[in-house]
DNA sequence: TGACAAAATTCTGTATGCAGCATATTTACG
DNA sequence: CGTAAATATGCTGCATACAGAATTTTGTCA
């Protein structure tokens, strides 16, 4: 299922330095991972042509399958297709990002609504371990873990809203962002209010307070496009 | 590119009795498209298992691009893999339904408010020349016309509102749910609810009344609920 | 030297074949 | 007669091979 898999690989998100090798079970998802990873990580860069022998010789698999994995990414839309042309990896305009945080400030929006009513105790308890431990990565200015924690509590609001379309829709924009997320340099001060942002936002779903929640994360996303709107 | 496929498909969503053979060029967005309207249709049944050698050559196509479309359709959530076991139809359960139209209501909400600010003075115009052949269709109570003239007005304003993005997951999720509003009865007073629906719509476009549009989407998304809820 | 044309190369698109797994059927046994 | 094991069948997953399109290189002429 499409959103098991998007899911999956928002929570682990940039997996740094070598990557273990292909598995032999489950090839298709496998490879859907690894590409993924690499356009986020830029190992592909955007407006690059995807040579299909050499990044399947590279990944050790024969084409058949990396094929499939393509077009699966090209419906996700990290991909564009051109017949006869092959794959290319999309570029992102600055426009195109505006338009999908607008979109994500909604969705998260809406999120924030539906967890406070929907999300179980135990839900909000293991975001709260997440965003501790986040602080603790900012403390120390780990901003790769920072970063990955940080995809992974929204992730997981968007999961425990109960609302699984919701939370699939999201992922796809979420992916597609993702790149420009993490090459977005923040300052020091916009890094401490992006924090600060998450601060609010773990009390807001802590009193289960949704309409609080819900402008906080709107809000949040409205900055977000300052941190990054120059690295595009 | 994802988006332009979409939204070819959303133009010409159900169509009648025979098809056309499949095109020479372009093999893959023409399958994708044929499998898609199967799904949509019915042909392809809700928890039906695909048969990769049967749906080939029915369609005069050999496996390896048929799985390649399956991928992709996966992608857009209309088919579920099993990993040994090939694709499968999705089965939408009533939350499922329920949850999908939350989140449209929100984006056609938010498509509302964007478009009376972006659209240009054609935009709204061809908008208008839809909903006028929709009312003839109407008229004549030819519901499968005015079912495909209705899903193409939403598509155009989603278009419209400027936001590729939005325009993107909208039609994902306007996809998915397209067999289950296609198939949902609704009696005539509810018909003729949701055509008062549309002509309060085009009346908040054409004064570009954004926040008065974007509440008639929403509510109009609720009332569909209650339309489709029966038949699912 | 630059531009155009033709040939050669490379890459994509599709079909086919085979190995391995999942399932259906048969057979043996309680 | 019912249940479980064993076998047989069928299907998926992957690799490879080939045809045709796209691109690059080479050659020729102005």
């Amino acid at each position: 299922m499409a959103v098991r898999a998007i899911a999956a690989a928002l929570d682990d998100p940039l997996d740094d330095a070598q990557r273990r090798p292909i598995v032999r079970h489950n090839l298709h998802d496998a490879i859907v991972s690894r590409v993924r990873d690499m356009i986020i990580e830029g190992t592909l860069a955007p407006g690059a042509r995807i040579h299909e022998g050499h990044l399947g010789q590279e990944l050790g698999v024969s084409r058949t399958p990396l094929r499939e994995a393509l077009k699966y990414l090209a419906s996700e839309g990290l991909l564009e297709l051109s017949p006869g042309r092959g794959a290319v990896v999309r570029k992102f305009l600055a426009k195109d990002v505006k338009d999908s945080l607008i979109v994500l400030a909604n969705l998260e929006s809406l999120a924030g609504e539906l967890v406070c009513k929907n999300a179980s105790d135990e839900d909000i308890a293991q975001i709260r371990k997440m965003h501790d431990e986040m602080l603790r990565h900012y403390a120390a200015r780990d901003r790769l873990v920072y970063f990955k924690l940080n995809q992974s509590i929204h992730s997981a609001i968007l999961r425990a809203s109960g609302n699984s379309a919701l939370a699939d829709v999201h992922g796809v924009l979420q992916a597609r962002l993702r790149r420009i997320r993490y090459i977005g340099n923040e300052s020091a001060e916009k890094w401490a209010a992006a924090v600060a942002d998450h601060e609010e936002m773990i009390a807001a779903l802590e009193e289960r307070n949704g309409k609080r929640l819900a402008k906080i994360l709107a809000a949040h996303m409205d900055r977000t496009w300052d941190r990054v709107r120059d690295s595009i």
